[in-house]
DNA sequence: GTAACCAGTTACCAATTGGTAAGTAATCCC
DNA sequence: GGGATTACTTACCAATTGGTAACTGGTTAC
């Protein structure tokens, strides 16, 4: 974690939602606060080990709280604080460009049978000679 | 590269800016096309091998595009592909979001003499019991 | 006594990422 | 012939990131 000093407020807000997980926690937390193991559940793929570590660095940089009910067995709630919040909704165009972006590479890859592992070059990814 | 499949748009859109540098780099062409060594002169502590590597995919997910003039000495020129504006414009409000944070960390440490080194946790970053 | 529950924690290992530094290629200029 | 210029490429190494799987702790239910 280097944590600045940043070149531009770009580069501090990707240094808190870049990476790995994060933006997909947010995500998940958008709504209503989760509980440690709904968030694992939702982030399929994700090991617990991965979910605490982001958990934790989001809790450090303000983005999301945590509040622990002193239950048996444990309960921990995990939610968007006010600048995570407002985090989210600087992430929502970005949001929409990916969708759009995902709706135009499955149009390129449309109108194909059976396109599987054609190893010549996309001509959309080709390098100007 | 993971290269999906994307849980959600947000997921596809960090999958292309979330690397290290890579929304500097758009930062860095926003505004008008650059040579390469414009480039490494203007992303300071970048290395050659690094931003040939993420101009090359962001080439490939045709975010920038790549001009070569036939010079001696060689002149390549990067700028932003329709796309790569587009993302531009999507990442407007995340950047503002990274300049207010940054502006509310400074406020943070200000007023304060000789704040070096200090081992405490700082309030803002404290854990929930 | 012991199994289940939840939210972690820990140890260990593999893969990815990033840095340094040297080399390459083509041409012009002296 | 030799240096300067520009945009890379390559080899090698260190650091970071991420995965797997086993373990912990306090209480309730059987």
């Amino acid at each position: 974690m280097p944590r600045g000093p940043y070149i531009c407020g770009l580069d501090a807000a990707m240094d808190i939602v870049g990476g790995k997980w994060k933006a997909l926690i947010l995500w998940e937390l958008k709504d209503q606060p989760r509980r440690f193991g709904q968030l694992r559940q939702s982030l399929t793929g994700i090991s617990e080990k991965m979910l605490i570590q982001r958990l934790r660095e989001l809790e450090a940089d303000e983005i999301v709280y945590r509040k622990v009910y002193a239950h048996v067995p444990p309960k921990v709630e995990y939610g968007l604080t006010e600048a995570g919040t407002a985090l989210h909704r600087a992430l929502l165009p970005l949001a929409h460009w990916g969708e759009r972006r995902m709706e135009a590479l499955d149009e390129q890859t449309a109108g194909h049978l059976t396109v599987v592992d054609d190893p010549s070059p996309s001509p959309w990814a080709a390098r100007s000679a």
